[in-house]
RNA sequence: GUGGGUGUAGCUCAGUUGGUUAGAGCGCCAGAUUGUGGCUCUGGAGGCCGUGGGUUCGACUCCCACCAUUCACCCCA
């Protein structure tokens, strides 16, 4: 084999699908009990759009998008991840004279050129939520116990919700020259990445994970005992509100999100066991990103969560998803004219909802119950021409091997009634 | 971009100090008296031993490069 499929993204096979379908299915559930409603946007956006939204510091944008020129010149950019399209798609529609707030949740693919790990391809998949128009404590509570459920839901446990504020763009301005102030003597100590980060963005020096910048910012004031009385109180609701709704959480004062959009309240769930990669969903408040993309001032919160994340924090808690279900029956053939009379058997049965297999290998009928045995086949009925002739046909109950003669028009009742008793 | 591990059948892996036609288990296909599965037995298909170069009389085996894959750093879902 020449082509095999490009680093970073990967099939999702038949015999995996189930696993897939069960958590979007639940997350779709789940939103729409929520009051969120499904959108579905562009896979590429005009790479502007990402430099705006995601923030032209971030290492996203820097060296981690996929951007090309579409043949009519203009810089097209694969979506790395949601919330901008969303933006750009709610400031365009014309959502913000929707009733509000609009609620919206999502489940995309997304793309970004890094090198693969556990736990991250460059094609991934994103189940996630946006919420435009509340700037209260409560929006922010809806959205994280939407998550909450959700993942209660689909049985996760031990996975911790960790909390932060990182204030609005005042109170940070504030905060930053506090933290370079204080950063400033030990600049020379720290690694080199951070000397960068200390220009750029210094507010990301604090999740640095060196061990000879983790000693020298022992003592680092963080952002959350800097921010301003209106953000302080906003926090304070929002930790007031999940522990009265018996949603716990720990604070994490060293979370501060690397995308740029981010206000006030973020957000992870993390997990210790699926490897380094370990943050399962991540999110939070964004007050000032529709404003940036050119909308008029809208408050807005939202997460996004990795599916291929979760499914191995599934795999190691064990959790166990439902097998799809097996084919009603199979039915066997033997010789030309009795396989035309079961391919309209065939099709009647499909047509009034019965799942059903018939052979089309021209096989054995040894081999015919072989493969209908293979498949998990409830019940197998072998068509020939005596039972084309005789309107009766042996009715094979694959579980327990009982066997019993049936008329073939009474075959669509029955199945129906062993779907009933048997489902 | 950087560092480590690993590349032999569809999958999981053996392969002796370099030596003839490269193996196993599982899976797939066919058969075990003519129209009935699971267990068992028999047979079959399927490998440029990741790619290219080098050392050697001879390389799956040793050396180099490249590629792929995987884990980790960085960062993030």
């Amino acid at each position: 084999m020449l082509i095999k499929a490009p680093k970073g993204t990967r099939d999702i096979l038949p015999d995996e699908i189930h696993r897939w379908h069960y958590v979007e299915d639940k997350f779709s559930d789940i939103c729409s009990r929520f009051g969120f409603q499904e959108i579905r946007i562009p896979l590429f956006e005009h790479t502007e759009l990402f430099q705006r939204g995601v923030g032209d510091t971030t290492d996203i944008v820097q060296k981690e998008m996929y951007t090309f020129n579409d043949k009519g010149g203009r810089s097209i950019t694969l979506r790395p991840e949601g919330t901008a399209g969303v933006v750009r798609s709610y400031i365009e529609n014309g959502m913000a004279s929707w009733p509000q707030p609009v609620k919206l949740f999502y489940n995309i693919t997304a793309y970004r050129y890094e090198n693969v790990q556990k736990g991250r391809y460059r094609e991934f998949h994103q189940l996630g939520v946006e919420l435009f128009g509340s700037p209260e404590a409560d929006a922010d509570v809806e959205v994280i116990s939407l998550l909450y459920l959700f993942l209660e839901s689909i049985g996760i446990r031990e996975l911790s919700l960790n909390l932060n504020s990182i204030g609005c763009p005042s109170c940070r301005a504030d905060y930053n020259k506090t933290l370079k102030a204080f950063i400033e003597p030990r600049l020379n100590r720290l690694c080199e990445d951070c000397i960068d980060r200390y220009q750029r963005n210094p507010l990301r020096i604090l999740d640095c994970k060196e061990q000879g910048c983790i000693n020298e910012l022992k003592d680092v004031p963080y952002l959350l005992d800097y921010i301003c009385s209106d953000c302080a109180d906003h926090f304070e609701k929002v930790k007031e509100k999940l522990y009265a709704m018996g949603i716990p959480f720990t604070i994490d004062k060293k979370i501060v999100r690397g995308l740029d959009y981010y206000t006030r309240t973020v957000f992870e769930f993390v997990s210790k066991n699926i490897g380094s990669q370990g943050t399962v969903c991540g999110g939070g408040r964004y007050d000032g990103l529709i404003e940036s993309c050119g909308g008029s001032p809208t408050p807005g919160i939202g997460f996004a969560l990795g599916i291929e994340r979760l499914l191995l924090e599934m795999d190691s808690q064990g959790i166990d998803v439902p097998l799809p279900s097996s084919p009603d029956i199979f039915i066997g053939v033997i010789g030309y004219k009795a396989n035309l009379f079961a391919e309209n058997l065939a099709l009647k049965l499909r047509s009034d909802g019965i799942t059903c297999h018939k052979d089309i290998m021209g096989r054995s009928v040894k081999a015919q119950m072989k493969y209908a045995n293979k498949l998990n086949a409830r019940l197998v009925v072998v068509i020939g021409d005596d039972e084309v002739e005789s309107g009766k046909a042996e009715l094979k109950d694959m579980s327990s091997g009982e066997v019993r003669m049936i008329n073939i028009d009474t075959l669509l009742d029955r199945l129906k009634k062993f779907k009933q008793v048997n489902s």
